[in-house]
DNA sequence: TATGAATGAGTCTTCATTCAT
DNA sequence: GATGAATGAAGACTCATTCAT
């Protein structure tokens, strides 16, 4: 392999151990997964990973911070901007398949699952910092909501986790069951339907019945 | 440790495996737990696992029988048997809660989640004779739900997958942040919020709206 | 390797492993040494060394502590025991071959200063707790003999290490030139002439000249 | 790092490596030490070491060759110049100290000790050339102090022996324990006294009693 | 010439599995 | 049947050496 001298081209690299490392933790596990194959994924040899990172933990560590970030702000965004429910639920019917489809969040869901005994500081840093944040963006956009008179007062928070928890579990879903064929499922008309029936239960008038 | 003569002393310490073999499979991942660790938890050495399972694959196959089978017909059991929508989720409101917080089943989807990529084929049999089957169940109490007036058409699987996500999500949430304290969520009020908005979106008024 | 189940057994196996450790590390020192060229050593596998030693470093250690004391003892002895210079020195002349030529004493120091910069604390430890030991026993003795009117006053601390330098250089020079044929020395001869001259040097008379 | 492009600079970039080659071997001994850190301490890269030397071994051997000559030749001169034995002893002791405080033989010794199983033959050739070559030395000026009747006949070979331990290890102590103050050993009055013990042992009426 | 990125052989250590007791 | 000592394959990590820049 060609040897990274710049900044620029070193960086590179390390992003290629990264794409790399998410593969392998993905279909491995943190424990099982070999830095060897993590090399080679790379094109790279084993010796080269450790010019980039110090350890395997290191690495898995350095993953989690390199993906956690940027999916998690496009879905607080969503929460911040709609001008209404409706809206909102709509935008995130639509960004959801695409998010589960394509975004390495899924991946990244169920390796941090699966190892989340391995780094319970990283999981629970994780929870607070990435979850927690997302569940609080969507229960205050759902406070407004509730002030304007767009739905009727109720525990958002719990309301929150409702309306997230089909998308997440598709995520997950995707990412365990996303190999096999006959396990696909139709996302956009799994969110629609998520996004009306949540409309119709939120509903003032929905809540007189 | 005493020998284990008769049949049913036998079974009694094959039991005992299994449930250490949960314990550190739950907190390690299959690659990482130890066959020693195991057999200490049970108050066994070594050896003994041996006597009991061919190897720490067939321990793990073992287990994933073993525990698969009983929560998922008590599941099925409230589908087939409630007589209206209203029953049927009032049961699994009350119920969800229970499994969640004294099941192994949320422990044991964590280790099938982390583990899913070593072992596809148990993977995608569990979901293929389990979890398709609980969906399979709730989709046809669904569309008897349809025929009887009660709620209106649909695609009944997608609402079906809606319907259980919450349950599922908390059940992973209690197995990965079941250890923080700061993470508890008040089950029994998720879901029956859960049940108060299904009923409201899938009331034939509703829908009218 | 048959198994060694019983604690004597496992005594037995330990001295092995320290044997063919002292072995080993002598001839590469600790940083060159292999577990594996230890354990074929002792006629057992690389992994059976680790059920006796934790690391390598613990082999290391627990090699020093073992061969560390018996030899030392003796010397001391010697120096406690006799009741004249003369007799002293007499028995150093006779034991210092015998020790040099049979005991791991001298393969002992040549491996202590090889790594002394691995293991700072060890080396000094040794220093204090047996090298001075022995030059204080040496030193409190001729303190005795100044005394006793034996020899004359002098810096019996300076003159303890001028007694033991031929000795200890000695056994250096047998562990380090040990193994070239043409590098023998005549030890009985040469310690022999070091009595006499140093029974010349300390009698009173000498001194008058 | 400029470039040196005369033969000049490269001399001098040699030593600046073969110094920092014995700064590290010494620490470290050949095994542990790291041409990296060789190369750190020159202010010099990894790659330029091999510039200068084909391999580590090449880099030792040259460091061996390099010290080995300078000091030595020194001592010859004592014993090939001194006119009396009294002379050669004092001379002795007053540059002993010198030489084991300021010279790097001590740090040498301590390298060809510690490593002398690895490289066999250079300890071979270093006794044969240079510690064999000083011990003749000084036993052929005791042959003529022997023929000059400044000394009764004896075995002045090992009479040279007896001279030199306490200097040799005195090196050695210095050199294993120079970092600990409290180790710290008067070595001007220690020879003084070596000396004196010497030229009594050795005077003619010495004999007589 | 000088650099340091890349390589892969080598070594410690772990642990599933076997088997003598 | 039960034990735990023994084994050796496997994997993380280091570092001498090479070589593109």
């Amino acid at each position: 392999m060609r040897r990274a001298r710049s900044e620029d081209a070193k960086d590179e690299r390390r992003q290629l151990l990264l794409s790399a490392a998410l593969d392998e933790f993905f279909e491995r596990g943190f424990s099982a997964a070999r830095i060897e194959d993590i090399a080679q994924r790379a094109s790279l040899s084993k010796g080269t990973v450790y010019l980039y990172f110090d350890s395997k933990e290191a690495l898995f560590l350095a993953l989690i911070e390199d993906l956690a970030t940027p999916n998690i702000e496009q879905i607080e965004q969503i929460a911040a901007a709609a001008p209404s429910l409706r809206e909102a639920l709509d935008r995130l019917a639509v960004f959801a398949p695409v998010m589960i489809r394509t975004s390495n969040l899924p991946r990244l869901m169920k390796v941090l699952i699966g190892d989340s005994h391995t780094f319970p500081d990283i999981i629970r840093d994780y929870r607070k910092q990435k979850i927690e944040r997302i569940l609080g963006a969507l229960t205050a956009f759902l406070d407004r909501a509730v002030d304007r008179g767009e739905i009727p007062p109720q525990n958002t928070s719990l309301t929150a986790r409702l309306i997230l928890a089909p998308i997440v579990l598709s995520g997950m879903w995707q990412a365990v069951f996303g190999r096999d064929a006959d396990a696909e499922i139709d996302l956009e008309a799994l969110f629609r339907l998520h996004t009306d029936l949540l409309l119709k239960a939120l509903s003032p008038e929905g809540t007189k019945s």
